[in-house]
RNA sequence: GGGGUAGUCGUCUAGCUUGGUCAAGGAUACCAGCCUGGGGCGCUGGCGGUCCUGGGUUCAAAUCCCAGCUACCCCA
């Protein structure tokens, strides 16, 4: 059973906030691995809602899902330098079946280039084959020697990752950025989280990529958070693995690829920028369960008139599409109910009682304003849809205005320093490009450079770190 | 990578400073029965603990020491 409300607030003690909502909420336990994490019925049936959002989308163009094995050959892992080096340190590694050792060990899959890679170059021989389109939902383990949070940094966890192949640098640059475009809608039309979008530098993009994008959220301590990437390969692993195609002009290509996934993270980045004192605030779209009915009996009036006005709601809900929970457990109070369903996050909440009865009218509150507003009942049901979607918008638009207020512009180091120390979040500033100057920043302040923005913008200082001329305009953060 | 804090019924915790009064007390949860219901209702009774693990010190260890495990926090 659930455990009692926070102890602490958002606002006093961030950390401590985070982890009790995320366990007393339900999302979340620990298990008996270290390092790992449960993802219990809530937090799945976000995850599904999301995969379930992002499979249409993937689907309409043109995308299949598939599953590839969960071992990965020491050998292929190997095949692409730049990729073996950057995932080595953290690849949790197959040396025995029973007691037999193997004749080559094998990875657990930190990600599935390598061994979709050995497959596509079987299954492409001509100009026909392409474009490949694949995704698979699947788990992946990075051995973090780090402290570990829940959902944001575990050794395993949840995710999605598409791999396509193509014919042209042109036609895979398109096909990372469509992606970026679907994450981008996903994460603030549905997560109601906005984003910055932009590319990685050299420095933090994927290891064995051409380049990088990223979508960028802030979180409410100033730290941001990656919420998506989708890469351009360009031919490095293809010339590895020997993809490779016959042109219409009967000339040997190698495809061009790219890679891109989100995970579960994005689960822990909803409570961190929705939640409050009282527990998870879901967004409607994601909400598992939008509206929850709790009927209020009184002594002296019928229950039966209650619960079968509240039924009657239930029944018009769901025909409308809405996820409904009916609260009729007899062994809890309303006000108990109350606020369970509040540390859930579940977004309006009706609630029916003798006064609603004799009024024609219920009662609905919301979870995010704590308002409380009573409709007449045949109106209930375009009422709540519409307060709904109004719940939807206000959540992006706080949401929108923190990030604003989260990210300063700087033109000196020692400002950059003291805004860094003092509030954190995005700092914009000009930087000469070089990887030495991005190299000392992180190195004496812990921040990198999340991303630059596609939108080119003006530099209007020299170089944030050597104060020789800047080329380009980046956002810094420290980052989870 | 570096540092810090903590671990006692399912959960939160008292006890630890100063070893014995603790074969561990409370709250909550859970079970039974009553009573109720518009913000975590009330009453009565009941169930529940390898005091994280392993060593050590001691006549005596939840308490002191060492090691390990796990979690959390902070810093780079």
């Amino acid at each position: 059973m659930s455990d009692m409300g926070l102890t602490v607030k958002k606002s006093e003690d961030f950390s401590e906030w985070y982890t009790q909502t995320v366990l007393k909420s339900g999302l979340a336990d620990y298990s008996s691995v270290k390092g790992c994490m449960i993802f219990r019925e809530h937090s799945y049936a976000i995850w599904e809602k999301i995969q379930k959002i992002f499979n249409q989308k993937i689907k309409a163009t043109g995308h299949r899902n598939v599953y590839f094995p969960l071992f990965i050959p020491e050998s292929l892992l190997k095949k692409e330098a730049a990729h073996f080096a950057g995932f080595v340190p953290e690849v949790a590694w197959i040396t025995h079946g029973g007691d037999t050792p193997l004749e080559e060990k094998l990875a657990v899959r930190p990600t599935s280039e390598t061994i979709m890679y050995a497959a596509y170059a079987k299954w492409v021989r001509s100009w026909r084959d392409l474009p490949i389109k694949l995704n698979q939902w699947c788990s992946v383990v990075r051995w973090e020697t780090e402290a570990t949070k829940l959902f944001l940094r575990t050794r395993e966890f949840l995710w999605q990752e598409g791999h396509t192949a193509h014919a042209t640098k042109e036609e895979a640059d398109q096909e990372a950025m469509d992606i970026l475009h679907m994450y981008k809608d996903i994460m603030e039309n549905y997560l109601a989280i906005p984003v910055l979008a932009g590319k990685k530098t050299d420095r933090e993009k994927f290891k064995g990529a051409l380049y990088t994008t990223t979508l960028e959220a802030i979180m409410p301590d100033g730290k941001a958070l990656q919420m998506g990437t989708s890469h351009q390969l360009g031919q490095n692993f293809s010339k590895v693995f020997d993809i490779k195609y016959l042109d219409q002009k009967e000339k040997e290509q190698h495809v061009w690829q790219t890679s891109w996934g989100f995970s579960t993270r994005m689960i822990g980045a909803m409570v961190m920028v929705h939640g409050d004192d009282k527990g998870l605030v879901l967004p409607p779209k994601i909400a598992p369960i939008q509206v929850v009915i709790v009927p209020i009996p009184y002594k002296g009036t019928s229950i039966e008139s209650i619960t079968s006005k509240a039924k009657e709601l239930q029944e018009k809900l769901q025909k409308a599409g809405l996820a409904t929970v009916l609260d009729d457990r007899e062994e809890y109070t309303p006000g108990w109910k109350f606020n369970e369903w509040e540390l859930k996050g579940a977004p309006i909440r009706v609630e029916i009682g003798p006064r609603d009865i004799k009024q024609g009218q219920v009662t609905l509150a919301r979870r995010d304003t704590s308002q409380k507003i009573a409709v007449k009942q045949e109106e209930a049901v375009d009422a709540l849809i519409k307060l709904l979607d109004e719940i939807q918008s206000r959540m992006l638009a706080k949401a929108k205005k923190a990030l604003e207020e989260n990210t300063t512009t700087v033109k000196t180091y020692e400002e950059f320093k003291k805004v860094l120390n003092a509030k954190g979040g995005f700092i914009r500033a000009s930087w000469c490009a070089d990887a030495g100057c991005e190299e000392k920043i992180k190195e004496e302040t812990g921040a990198t450079i999340r991303l630059e923005p596609f939108e080119k913008e003006t530099v209007f200082s020299k170089c944030i770190y050597c104060e020789k001329e800047a080329k380009k305009v980046v956002y810094f953060a420290r980052a989870y």
